[in-house]
DNA sequence: TTTTACAATTGTAATAATTACAAAATTAAA
DNA sequence: TTTAATTTTGTAATTATTACAATTGTAAAA
């Protein structure tokens, strides 16, 4: 906690209190939530707080860089407390997002973008879970009498 | 324009008017347009068109995987006739998406992801290009009076 | 040709996540 | 304490996309 606010200080954030707590909610909650389910569960230890003070948390600390967006669906923007680079899996069906650890990161570099000033990297995979498959397939058996 | 409505058939889509000019529209504009620019783009052939049956006409390219929605900025969807695989940089700038290549594509297999079914698959680069980058200068330099 | 059915297109209204903004509260400085 | 600056809140605005019902177009059936 202490350590969190030493954290924001560093990267040039004022430590409020509400900062501090949306820091370290996303750091505890590797789900990529989004700002609603962020609100809906620091509400509980803050009541008077509002969801635009979230959205202004996770904007300051986007834009100094302790957290990051994902933008995957285009409906919403979640998430996440770690910024080591790393790819994404959304689940259509739970709507999870799961990590995806990058091997070769040395590959991802390329000469039509030498010449430019890249601030961002994004890599992500669509796609059904291993859990929502198996559900699928008991649902499928069902159907079918057995 | 008959090769293109082959193709809409061969996808199994009924090659009507409008999503026959929107495919064609998007394999001509290279720049990753978004509904609007089409519709503007188009309305000067199809007077009576409506944003609307873009709108649906990009909603059944897509499900039938002739196009591929890019999803980089949260407050908009952008759209591209190429769906070979390929990564994208978009510029903060000027707002253009560039073509980038994946050399290495064979890189993008992930153990983690063995068991899950991946439906699609998505490698970004948000940054300044380089003809802004160039344009920062100049104006800097103006600034300093050279 | 006329009728009927179905799909595509249109126009308008609804949706909903995020942002803008101004007032109130809090914190820090003088 | 007084003053200034920052943070938080509540509400309203924004805006791209979607929902939906009415209209139009198309193509087969009678
Ligand atoms: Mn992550
Ligand atoms: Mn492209
Ligand atoms: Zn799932
Ligand atoms: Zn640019």
């Amino acid at each position: 906690m202490q350590k969190i606010g030493q954290e924001l200080i560093q990267h040039g954030i004022k430590p409020s209190l509400i900062r501090i707590k949306v820091y370290d909610y996303l750091k505890k909650d590797k789900d990529h939530p989004d700002a609603e389910k962020i609100f809906t569960a620091l509400r509980k230890e803050i009541p008077t707080l509002s969801l635009t003070s979230v959205y202004n948390a996770l904007k300051v600390l986007t834009k100094n860089k302790l957290i990051r967006e994902i933008m995957i669906e285009e409906d919403e923007i979640r998430y996440d407390g770690f910024i080591e680079q790393h790819a994404h899996f959304k689940c259509i069906k739970c709507k999870k997002i799961f990590d995806v650890n990058l091997k070769y990161k040395n590959y991802l570099k390329f000469d039509e973008l030498k010449k430019a000033k890249i601030l961002d990297e994004h890599i992500y995979f669509i796609g059904i879970c291993e859990n929502c498959l198996n559900k699928e397939i008991v649902e499928h058996d069902r159907k079918n009498k057995r």
